[in-house]
DNA sequence: AGAGTGAAAAGTGTCAACAATTTTATTTAG
DNA sequence: CTAAATAAAATTGTTGACACTTTTCACTCT
């Protein structure tokens, strides 16, 4: 590719007084791997990755380090990095974890609950009707990412932020939000409403509660089209089959 | 049983067959923030690092990289890599993420109770029953940490197992358990008995909330220590006081 | 004396080269 | 023709060197 580039996340000049050369390098791995440009599975050739984006493989293997300690990549010694494959068991953990973390965050706010906050929850959750009834998949899913992201900020604890919002790109990478029903959306909805008045209640134990039980009825959603989709293409069968790459 | 982790000071020959050079000086450098040979704040000089574990810089780079990314360390472009220092607000982030994690363990491993596990539980709190009537925190602290691991790695959830352990591991460094008191262990421990026995009786709900709870009274016990501390000496009044490092 | 100025030193960011290891290709024996 | 042995190529691990930035400190001027 030339050097005057009009691709998006590509390193510019400007980009590199803020954010160090690693930092666009780890970014840009990021991004490919979220993008499938690079298979789950597949060995992450230094020299080449430092080719294409036109560094040395210092800051690759920086970047590489980082994105090992975030769980996107698997460093074995002198094999090389690997991009990590998920499997059902990793998706149930995610799902798992992802509960557990949702739910702690709906228990620390609602006691903070402020009214700003409930008018911004209620728009979300009216926006989301509003993508449900027109089955606006794209529409949805994102409104729901910002909900449910809104949900851990509004916390302040900088930490859960982090660890939850790794958990989402994680997730991002199963693709399996690419196979939810109409149905679901509407039902899905429904229990983001329990969750708001769960919230106004200021009621920590009961939002706890619904929060975690939204995700875990995401989990099973989730499985149970898994397990339509094994249904219909019989020939991904193995002892811990990998998810994702949906065509 | 106990991680087969040893705690060798220096890296040796053989570890770097198994483990690469980085995460050695990983593992050096980690130990070293977590013994308090690096003062929180302090700026972590690279040269000086690689020369005293006879190691180039590129290694070091890549642990700190790794280290930032698990958040023992904060990276700021062309100023270096400083020793987290923690707050008392940080003090709090941990505790309510680790009453969270620690919350969801005993709701996943409920469901899972077998004879076995309640065998190891049981023993553990026998164990600390008998620290805590000889006023042996050490004792205490550590079977502790061992009934907390317990029952995270028993739930089988990697990435839960992963990000707890971190957490304690960050926890570990505001030492703020050295101004422990016996009542306060055999409250704890009482604690223990009502997690266990919500375990056994396979209530997820209960052992949620008594393991969450658990953690959320410890935390107010470190609170009012610290309340205590900053009684008996005054000096340490600033807006956003630092824990840790108690003489 | 104190604030501003500008070299010198120290430290980080990046790179290219070399060493060690693993993978691939080729040859050879059964 | 298969499989072990061996040589060649590719890839990772590590290092030292160099460019650039930040910090330090002596110096000047008000």
């Amino acid at each position: 590719m030339a050097d005057t580039e009009t691709s998006p996340a590509l390193p510019t000049i400007a980009a590199l007084r803020e954010h160090s050369l690693t930092a666009v390098v780890q970014h840009e791995i990021e991004r490919m791997i979220l993008a499938g440009e690079l298979a789950p599975g597949e060995r992450l050739n230094e020299k080449a990755v430092a080719d294409t984006l036109k560094v040395s493989r210092g800051p690759v293997r920086e970047a590489c380090r980082a994105l090992a300690e975030l769980g996107f990549v698997q460093l074995i010694p002198n094999r090389g990095v690997f991009i990590k494959k998920l499997t059902k068991a990793d998706a149930i953990e995610v799902y798992d974890l992802r509960a557990g973390l949702t739910g702690l965050a709906s228990q620390l706010l609602a006691p903070m609950m402020t009214a700003a906050h409930l008018e911004r929850l209620e728009g979300f959750v009216g926006e989301m009707e509003q993508a449900a009834e027109n089955a606006d998949f794209q529409s949805f899913y994102s409104t729901n990412l910002e909900f449910h992201d809104y949900i851990v900020r509004a916390t302040g604890n900088g930490r859960l932020i982090k660890l939850y919002r790794g958990l989402v790109k994680e997730f991002h990478l199963f693709r399996t939000h690419g196979l939810v029903q109409r149905p679901s959306l509407l039902e899905s909805n429904r229990e983001h409403r329990d969750i708001v008045a769960a919230l106004k209640a200021k009621d920590a134990s009961l939002a706890y509660l619904v929060s975690a039980r939204h995700v875990g009825n995401g989990k099973a959603r989730m499985l149970s089209a898994l397990d339509d989709l094994a249904e219909t293409s019989p020939a991904r069968h193995r002892r811990d089959p990998e998810v994702g790459r949906i065509e």
